[in-house]
RNA sequence: GGGCCUAUAGCUCAGUAGGCUAGAGCGCGCCCCUGAUAAGGGCGAGGUCGGUGGUUCGAGUCCACCUAGGCCCA
């Protein structure tokens, strides 16, 4: 007789194999067919919001694993958070404005082509929108459900009017103003010019030694009645007529050298070759001082009238140059800070076209090639010249003309920080706003709130064509701004009705009242602002945008989740603009992940070849593994990925969809309604396996409230491998598979691991979302209660499952259990048996662990998946056992033969005339099947 | 150069308020099973905790410095 036939084996309906590339999304068209999306919001009608904010990815390339982490782990606490009973609108967005996208439009048009804005941004338009739905295809590959049939667009007019909405409550309340920055010029191209747009190449400049005399008595230096200068080196003599400026180090050692006639002042360590340079070899080095003593002083300016006053600046180093640094604010970035921070004026005499303006004076009129010359001729008459020479060095040119650009200060508009009108400074209130906010990390509170407390005023124009504009209009007559509840009204509205195309394809006039005049000259012409919004103006707005505009969702957030970078971005300016309208920030929480980078900890570069691709990822292996990896990386830190890693994402990703494969096998013909057997009545093991089961759902949701994903896969892989797997199934398979189908002993077992598989499949679908909803649907249709296992409810924790007196006694059997495998696998190796079943245990044991195993005796078999067990307090003298642990264990052979068809080793075997091969317990079990 | 952060077995992570021979899983090696089978089970070998110095009776765990790496500035 075949006695396979008469086991109740497992129906494996839930294949081994993912093959999650074809069958994800196989899954996710199903999704699509029930608008699972849709289901899960019409189920959380009534309960409580829960709003994770998308920070919008720039709708440009397509995307890379650390876009793909960010969508996945919001995704993740999005499913999470609907589980637990919130109603979870998600709603993604992306960033669609910006200098990239009209960067590379322009590129492609060629250098010389000539389109106007509206053409231009309608390509870009085109552009945006192209990589916006290839994102978006991504996205949804990756398993991330969401609003994504509507997303938010920050190019849609509601969106874009949303902007002047902004602008105008922060107009209303002094906090905007126009003031001047240093930026790119390209005089040929009479362009303002972004970082991206400039190509360094080597170029030859001048490279002049200039004298500042000191117009005060600086008592350190001064004898003799000796005059006493500052020497100043400068790659740029045209940037001379805007110093305002010397800068000198705050703690470097400077000296004066005594050339007989003169004393100049220059860093002690530069000396030497500055003085060669010179080429004056007759000098004496004075006494040591430091910049700080010298700072407030006074030079004399080689033309203007105004002094050149000493200040202190970080960046003055020895690399190059004297120590003595000539500040020019209107024409250098850190000049320009420099300039902030004393307060200094910031001339800029250069106009569009790279000529110098009346404002300096005898250079007026002169192109500035031109004028360099002139520049050095009068510095020499003036004897204040000490050395001429050239210089080979990197210098910034315009991508399009490949001239040599220019860095001037240029009219733009600014949010400030520091202005207190009624109540605290916009810096204050954000600073104050930090603190009310749940930082997680919590160090990144405080990351975010220095940078807060330095950064300087929020450039907010740009000097672009693809984004919105700045609603600002002027009286031609007169140049006054005319901002005001009209005109912003105006312009919203059109904006909303037209898109911000609108303030491109129309007058200026139709963007005020019929017959508006400038209040200042009656003027009744008006011109527009040319300037466009900074991006991060435009996403920083987004909470407004979306989560007040929207129906369903709710100002503001709870929760945003991004990566570490935009503490100085997204997080930073939302906040700032939400503090500065609203009073308070966007967000109660604040999530930040850190950036991936490769198996080494280096940062992934497409040149490097260290780079994952997400979509070469699912489409080889599925989106599972990368978001398996994603819940299993500590996100604290940096995230590393490589081929290795997601070699052991996949592994652990079979141990837990084998483990599913087996619950789900086992329990195909139990029916929870029908077979449940009460938690009093099981076998004891399995009420050990309920309480552990209890464990784990509180440990869970414990370490995912807190936001610790990665401890909470961790648990759940733990919980497959080593409770489930390698002991509670593995015990569990004699009874289930040789006990009859229907005895209160199998489905004891099976009761568990039904409740087991629910619990365990619930828990990982915000992780596993494909694999949970395909184990979900091999679970037969009646016992079923929804559509998708995304609708289900998280599992609920219930003390009153866990029997502490039971885990610790079961704790203790399995402490004994490793003991046994010791022993075991030793008389496996000493050829005494093969598998366990061959063996029968004698265990040594004494005081209350005797007592202990003595009263579990008839079950130790089934725990340890041996044939027999014998608990003593003493061994027959001449027998050895092997002390590995707490007890000592004998191992022999099992006595009787090998049943058959249980294939335990029992006496028994041969009793039954009629089954001479199978051992009493069975011949027991055939005859209740058979009646 | 500055601010913040990170550094525990090959990999991913635990290591509570400083105190056992530093743990787990995976991977690896060897073995068993062939009724979860391109599965399952067992045993085992791998770290002295990035480095140096210090505080302490005692430090992976506190302090300083250094190195490597990351983000953001310059």
């Amino acid at each position: 007789m075949d006695y396979k036939e008469t086991l109740n084996l497992p129906k494996m309906v839930f294949p081994m194999k993912g093959n999650l590339a074809s069958k994800e999304p196989e899954i996710q068209e199903y999704w699509e067919d029930i608008h699972i999306y849709d289901l899960i919001l019409e189920k959380g009608e009534g309960r409580p919001l829960f709003i994770l904010h998308d920070g919008p990815p720039y709708a440009n390339g397509d995307i890379h694993v650390g876009t793909a982490y960010n969508k996945i782990i919001k995704d993740i606490i999005v499913k999470y958070k609907t589980m637990r009973g919130f109603r979870c609108p998600y709603v993604p967005g992306w960033d669609c404005h910006g200098q990239p996208i009209e960067h590379e439009v322009t590129k492609r048009l060629g250098a010389d082509s000539d389109v106007d804005k509206v053409e231009l941004r309608a390509m870009c338009r085109a552009y945006a929108m192209e990589y916006m739905e290839k994102q978006r295809e991504q996205f949804k590959r990756l398993g991330v459900l969401g609003e994504f049939k509507d997303p938010y667009l920050t190019l849609a007019p509601s969106y874009e009017a949303t902007n002047v909405d902004v602008f105008g409550e922060l107009y209303r309340k002094g906090l905007i103003y126009k003031g001047r920055k240093p930026i790119h010029w390209c005089t040929n191209c009479v362009t303002a010019l972004a970082e991206a747009e400039l190509e360094y190449e080597d170029k030859e400049s001048h490279s002049i030694y200039v004298k500042f005399p000191l117009t005060e008595e600086f008592t350190t230096l001064t004898r003799a009645g000796k005059p006493v200068s500052l020497v100043i080196w400068t790659t740029t003599p045209w940037t001379l007529p805007a110093n305002v400026a010397v800068a000198l180090s705050g703690r470097l050692p400077y000296v004066g050298v005594d050339t007989g006639e003169e004393i100049l002042v220059m860093a002690r360590d530069m000396v030497e070759g500055v003085m060669e340079e010179m080429g004056v070899g007759d000098y004496k080095a004075t006494d040591t001082f430091t910049g700080p003593e010298m700072e407030g002083l006074h030079c004399r300016h080689p033309w203007n009238d105004r002094d050149s006053v000493v200040v202190l600046a970080p960046y003055v180093t020895l690399e190059q140059g004297t120590g003595c640094v000539h500040i020019a604010p209107g024409h250098g970035q850190e000049d320009y800070l420099t300039g902030l921070e004393y307060d200094l004026p910031d001339p800029m005499p250069v106009d569009d076209l790279g000529r110098f303006t009346s404002e300096a004076g005898q250079f007026a009129g002169m192109s500035l090639d031109k004028a360099n010359p002139e520049i050095l001729k009068d510095l020499r008459d003036r004897g204040l010249l000490l050395a001429a020479g050239t210089v080979t060095h990197p210098y910034p040119h315009c991508w399009r003309c490949k001239q040599p650009v220019v860095f001037r200060a240029t009219p733009q508009w600014f949010i400030a920080l520091d202005k207190e009108g009624e109540g605290p400074s916009l810096r204050q209130e954000a600073m104050d706003a930090i603190r009310g906010v749940e930082w997680i990390p919590e160090w990144t509170a405080n990351r975010i709130g220095s940078m807060v407390e330095s950064r300087p005023d929020w450039c907010i124009s740009r000097q672009r064509a693809w984004g919105v504009p700045l609603p600002v209009l002027y009286c031609r007559g007169c140049g006054r701004e005319m901002v005001n509840d009209e005109t912003l009204s105006v312009i919203r509205a059109m904006f909303e009705a037209e898109g911000a195309d609108a303030w491109f394809t129309r007058d200026p006039e139709g963007f005020l009242p019929e017959g508006t005049a400038c209040p200042e000259c009656g003027g009744r012409s008006f011109e527009k602002e040319t300037d466009i919004l900074d991006v991060w103006f435009e996403s920083g707005i987004s909470h407004l945008a979306v989560l007040r505009k929207r129906n369903g969702l709710r100002w503001p957030a709870d929760l945003y989740v991004e990566g570490s970078d935009q503490h100085r971005g997204w997080f930073q300016s939302s906040l700032l603009l939400s503090v500065g309208v609203e009073g308070r920030p966007p967000f109660d929480a604040v999530l930040t992940h850190g950036f991936t980078v490769d198996g080494f900890g280096r940062k992934m570069s497409k040149s490097e070849g260290n780079a994952i691709d997400p979509r070469e990822v699912y489409e080889r292996s599925g989106a599972e593994i990368l978001r398996l990896w994603t819940a299993a990386t500590d996100y604290s830190s940096d995230m590393s990925i490589s081929e290795e890693i997601l070699a052991q994402s996949t592994e652990s990703y079979r141990r837990i969809r084998n483990t599913l494969r087996f619950l789900i096998g086992n329990t195909s013909d139990f029916d929870p309604g029908e077979h449940t057997v009460p938690t009093r009545e099981m076998e004891e093991i399995d009420r050990w396996m309920v309480g552990r089961i209890e464990r784990l759902v509180e440990n869970v949701t414990s370490l995912m409230d807190r936001w610790n994903f990665h401890q909470a896969v961790g648990a759940l892989n733990l919980f497959c491998t080593v409770e489930l797997s390698s002991l509670y199934l593995d015990v569990l398979k004699d009874r289930l598979y040789t006990f009859p189908a229907d005895s209160r002993e199998r489905r004891s077992a099976q009761s568990v691991l039904f409740s087991v598989l629910e619990k365990l499949n619930t828990m990982i679908a915000p992780v596993l979302a494909h694999t949970a909803e395909e184990a979900f649907q091999a679970i037969p249709v009646g016992m079923r209660a929804e559509k998708s296992v995304h609708l289900l409810p998280w599992p609920e924790y219930d003390p009153e499952l866990v029997d502490v007196m039971l885990e610790e006694k079961w704790g203790r059997l399995i402490e004994v259990r490793e003991d046994v495998y010791r022993a075991l696998e030793e008389a496996r190796r000493g050829g005494v048996v093969g598998t366990g079943l061959e063996a029968s245990v004698k265990i040594l044991a004494d005081g209350t662990l005797l007592e202990l195993l003595a009263g579990m005796e008839d079950q130790l078999p089934e725990l340890f998946i041996v044939s027999q067990v014998e608990v003593t307090d003493s061994l027959p003298p001449g027998v050895q056992g092997s002390e590995t642990g707490g007890v000592t264990v004998v191992v022999e052979k099992a006595s009787g033969e090998k049943c058959r068809r249980c294939w335990n080793y029992s006496p028994s075997v041969g009793s039954d005339p009629e089954n001479p091969d199978i051992c009493q317990r069975c011949v027991a079990t055939l005859e209740k099947i058979a009646r």
